[in-house]
DNA sequence: GTCTATAGCCCGATAGAC
DNA sequence: GTCTATCGGGCTATAGAC
């Protein structure tokens, strides 16, 4: 990244990030993408090679990037209960309170090529491995750990659809709070 | 629906259905449904004067068809959990065992006009107020019942998207299996 | 590194024969 | 009621000036 670019990397990103993740793969197109990306479609393709699919790749890169943070505190922390909490407050800032989708599910809807489903496939991999770390860490057999991981990806998605569909992002935030006792094991909810 | 038509209406609306279904509303191309349909685009204009919103809204109005015979046990029924089981075991059959998406999430990406994203809004409250119905006979307070009912309609999405994300249909199938209890206020999960 | 301009194809949609 | 043929425009992608 040394060499100058008139249009800053991280805002091209950002632009892609936010097209692909409202429209999903396949109705993301070349001039909307490059609209928010602020580049004219050929310079998106000096900068992605590939065209789209490498464009979606990257998007995926920098989502794992943020998602790295998202999880750290499942990695560093100590106190399970409270790791997850802010686990619970980055993934709010990261959709918006529940007012944007996730590009995990937009991107493998469509026809987007395998080699971004995989990449997609394996983001959520490492999203609920991470996940079924603090669970086990807070007690739970690798068994129920895995499944409470699983149900916990599941239930925040489940909550951002159903945020879109109904046009109440309140779902969204109320499944959060709910994950620390999911993930430790003292399901209340 | 007394004219002879050389293409079954049923077979175009199931074709129409799998395209929208898989690929969502704005990924949908007009040869892409043509060919799932049997139809050429002509002909599909034809049955459908406004184009392809016109053929989301046929198909969404053919969901609302197949989610009352769904939902059918929850209104007729006088066993809360045997009936919320009935209602599961259709839905298995509709998302053929989480292997298919649902078309209320795929729907509302994209592009999607405004009228499809309210029909789909409705068919969604609809399910919802079904489930809600139950669980109030079940014995649940009107407050407690629409949470519990909105929350099985988002572990529902998730547990779609969690199936086609992991590529994995087994999490759908354990939902399903966990919505008696969750419905009638047995919450064991 | 980004631009204008354009190639070639596919898009949604329509006209008119049968 | 479905077809072939076609319109204008948007699509992905590339060539070449600056």
């Amino acid at each position: 990244m040394a060499r100058p670019r008139t249009v800053d990397d991280g805002a091209v990103l950002a632009g892609l990030t936010a097209t692909f993740r409202s429209s999903g793969y396949g109705a993301s197109s070349l001039s909307s993408l490059s609209e928010a990306a602020g580049l004219r479609s050929a310079s998106l393709y000096h900068r992605f090679p590939g065209g789209k699919a490498d464009m979606a790749l990257a998007v995926l890169d920098d989502v794992a990037r943020q998602f790295a943070h998202i999880l750290e505190p499942l990695v560093t922390g100590s106190d399970p209960a409270a790791d997850v909490t802010e686990m619970a407050s980055r993934l709010s800032v990261f959709y918006s309170d529940g007012k944007l989708a996730c590009v995990l599910e937009t991107m493998t809807l469509d026809g987007a090529p395998d080699e971004v489903l995989s990449h997609a496939r394996g983001l959520s991999q490492a999203w609920i491995d991470a996940m079924a770390g603090v669970a086990t860490r807070a007690g739970a057999a690798p068994r129920d750990a895995d499944r409470v991981a699983v149900d916990a990806f599941a239930r925040i998605e489940g909550s951002l659809v159903a945020s879109r569909v109904l046009a109440d992002p309140s779902r969204f935030l109320s499944t959060l709070a709910d994950l620390p006792d999911l993930l430790t094991l003292r399901e209340t909810s």
